[in-house]
RNA sequence: UGCCCGAUGGUGUAACGGUAGCACAGCAGACUCUGAAUCUGUUUGUCUAGGUUCAAAUCCUAGUCGGGCAACCA
């Protein structure tokens, strides 16, 4: 299949990227490295891809490295399901372009342990550049970090931070607690000794106390300005299983102890996320600084989240959409989840690009869904199969076509790629044509057949609409034409300028398939805007499906190639095709300047 | 309300004290055996007010508007 290359994009340039490339010039750290850290809580979706992209574009970029972490601390919401769906995620979106900057471990591989000087220090190196085929050969089991594998360091960094006097168990009921926070005021157990903290929170492990009735908390300021300075929770009792870890523990650090300790573990230079946690960020030094660690810190960057028009992103309304049946699942090719946008027939390589283009900064702006179109037309336009099918079709005998003829026509692969050859395609006397390619009364400037009108059909020739038949009821049920039949390619009149031209199918070859016609979920640009609920803007009109006539080869079409149906839309095999029964999904429709101007009248 | 962050055409971005550029979208045209692609042209912009400077999108101050945080979520 073709394979185009990566275009020739210039390097992107943006504010992190230039924090990066300062640090490698003065070489700051022996060598780059991010990391993509998702909760397993839900499936990635494409504002993940703009994660992904920036984390392994760096890496890619300044010869560094990205893990795949599973920031795996809450097991109350997270899922085995989840972490397999991203990791299918991640290695289609690496595929042919990063997937040798991805960090993974050795299944059952613990950090490095050492102490010295009474510094206590755990590493985790990866193991990287290795292919699928690589792997195998060496039967080593590769699989990605995740922050659960760190349990037994991050308890023995929390109990570091008691013995340095800078945490401390606290007993306040949840609410009393928050209003303590919020008012500034120091919790009433901010001054136990160590030996009591210690004891205690060995105990809070220990499974000596139910959830909820003590916490570890980070001692540093009662009434910061930030509030996550305000001590900080850091630890707390959940008896809940874990899908990594299982029974083992029954307390679990918080996301701000867990991330800035696991980003150290792992030798994280560049620690990326987005806005909201901007905040948080003094958290995350004050907590690597207070721990006296013998290697280089990892700091933390933050840029604006992905917001596309036409789209929702947030995981728990998508979750919504799967679990309330308005969808078909996960990967619904509706969807803006990598599952949906991989089944829908969008490729890796027309995501990364529109990745690119979109661009790193802090400003939160919504991206207008027509970039991401755009970068999927692109693609799909170098890569894809051309094939001749109807959607609608109408009846088209040609009267001066001899009855049982077959022609077989040349017919063009993919014109951007003219190594990929030709195909035949069968004409006969009896046709289909697209219905929209007909008007009765035709509108202005419409070039398409009309009656006494000519066209070209696509490959083959000039007709000219002789007749048209309808049915007692005044339905349209066939046209007859005739043929120039000096007109198809290298014929006597092959040069005619006809203005328009026409895809087609034989009517005795023509092969059925359902296609899904997807269109965008929501009417509206901002489906939340002020406050609306966005399932009261989902679109009617977003599938539909048809049976259409296809040309014979399309019997023959498989799941890793794109197809153009030319003058429609690029479409794709979905997973519920069979042999018996062929199914398309449409990805994205040709630009169609005539249904604009016609709209416009 | 407090704290933090941001603001450049319709949208997204670049310009790092010295000619406001690019992409998408739009519009007009050329070409076309895909009304696609390709090509050409083109409309539209530095939030406001002060200040610094020979010179400000850029630096400073204030304001306006927008976003985030104030979970035993991440």
């Amino acid at each position: 299949m073709p394979n185009p290359v990566e275009p020739a994009a210039p390097a992107p340039s943006d504010f992190i990227r230039d924090i990066v490339a300062a640090h490698v010039a003065e070489h700051k750290y022996p060598r780059v490295h991010t990391r993509f850290p998702p909760e397993p809580n839900g499936y990635l979706h494409i504002g993940h891809a703009k994660s992904i992209c920036l984390n392994f574009g760096i890496a890619r970029e300044f010869g560094g490295l990205c893990n795949l972490r599973m920031d795996d601390t809450n097991p109350a919401k997270e899922d085995i399901e989840y972490v397999e769906s991203i990791q299918a995620d991640v290695n289609w979106l690496l595929g042919g372009w990063a997937e040798d900057r991805l960090g993974l471990k050795q299944h059952d591989q613990t950090p490095e342990t050492k102490t010295v000087d009474g510094k206590i220090d755990f590493y985790m190196p990866p193991v990287f550049g290795t292919s699928e085929a690589e792997r195998k050969h060496a039967a080593i089991q590769l699989e990605p970090f995740y922050a659960s594998d760190y349990f037994d360091q991050i308890y023995e960094f929390a109990v570091a931070l008691i013995k340095k006097g800078k945490a401390f168990v606290c007993d306040l009921p949840p609410d009393q607690m928050d209003d303590y926070r919020r008012n500034g005021k120091a919790s009433p157990f901010r001054d136990r000794s160590v030996a009591e903290n210690l004891d205690l929170f060995t105990r809070m492990k220990n499974d000596e106390f139910p959830d909820g009735t003590r916490v570890l908390r980070a001692k540093i300021e009662v009434d910061a300005a930030n509030i996550w300075l305000r001590d900080p929770l850091i630890y707390r009792i959940k008896h809940a299983d874990h899908h990594q870890t299982g029974g083992k523990w029954c307390i679990y650090p918080m996301y701000d102890f867990a991330h800035c300790l696991s980003d150290y573990i792992e030798g994280i230079t560049h620690s990326i996320c987005t806005l909201e946690f901007e905040v948080h960020r003094p958290l995350y030094d004050w907590i690597l600084e207070s721990l006296d660690l013998p290697r280089p810190l990892p700091h933390q960057y933050e840029f604006a989240r992905l917001s596309l028009s036409y789209t929702i992103m947030s995981k728990r309304k998508l979750m919504q959409l799967v679990d309330e049946n308005l969808v078909t699942g996960w990967d619904d090719p509706r969807l803006p989840t990598l599952s949906g946008i991989r089944r829908r027939g969008v490729t890796a390589q027309a995501l990364r690009d529109f990745a690119y283009h979109i661009g790193i900064t802090k400003y939160n702006g919504l991206t207008d869904v027509a970039v991401l179109e755009h970068a999927i037309r692109e693609d799909l336009n170098q890569r894809a199969q051309r094939r001749l099918a109807v959607l609608r079709p109408l009846k088209v005998v040609i009267t001066n076509y001899p009855e049982g003829q077959v022609e077989q026509l040349n017919a063009v692969n993919n014109p951007e790629q003219p190594e990929t050859g030709h195909r035949q395609v069968p004409f006969t006397r009896e046709l289909y044509i697209e219905r929209d390619d007909f008007a009765e009364v035709p509108p202005p400037k419409f070039f398409r057949l009309k009656p006494g009108g000519e066209v070209r059909l696509k490959y083959a020739y000039v007709i000219k609409c002789e007749e048209v038949i309808k049915d007692a009821a005044g339905k349209l049920t066939e046209l007859r034409c005739t043929a120039d039949l000096d007109s198809k390619m290298g014929g006597l009149t092959a040069g005619r300028k006809v203005k328009g031209t026409l895809h087609w199918v034989s009517a005795a070859h023509a092969v059925d398939a359902e296609v899904r016609l997807y269109d965008r979920l929501f009417t509206e640009a901002e489906p939340e805007q002020d406050g609306r609920d966005f399932k009261s803007v989902l679109n009617p009109h977003s599938l539909e499906v048809l049976t259409a006539k296809g040309e014979p080869s399309l019997a023959e079409a498989n799941a890793e190639e794109r197809y153009q149906f030319e003058r429609l839309a690029y479409f794709t095999v979905d997973l519920d095709s069979q042999p018996s029964k062929l199914v398309f999904n449409r990805t994205i429709t040709l630009k169609d300047t005539w249904a604009k101007a016609a709209q416009k009248g």
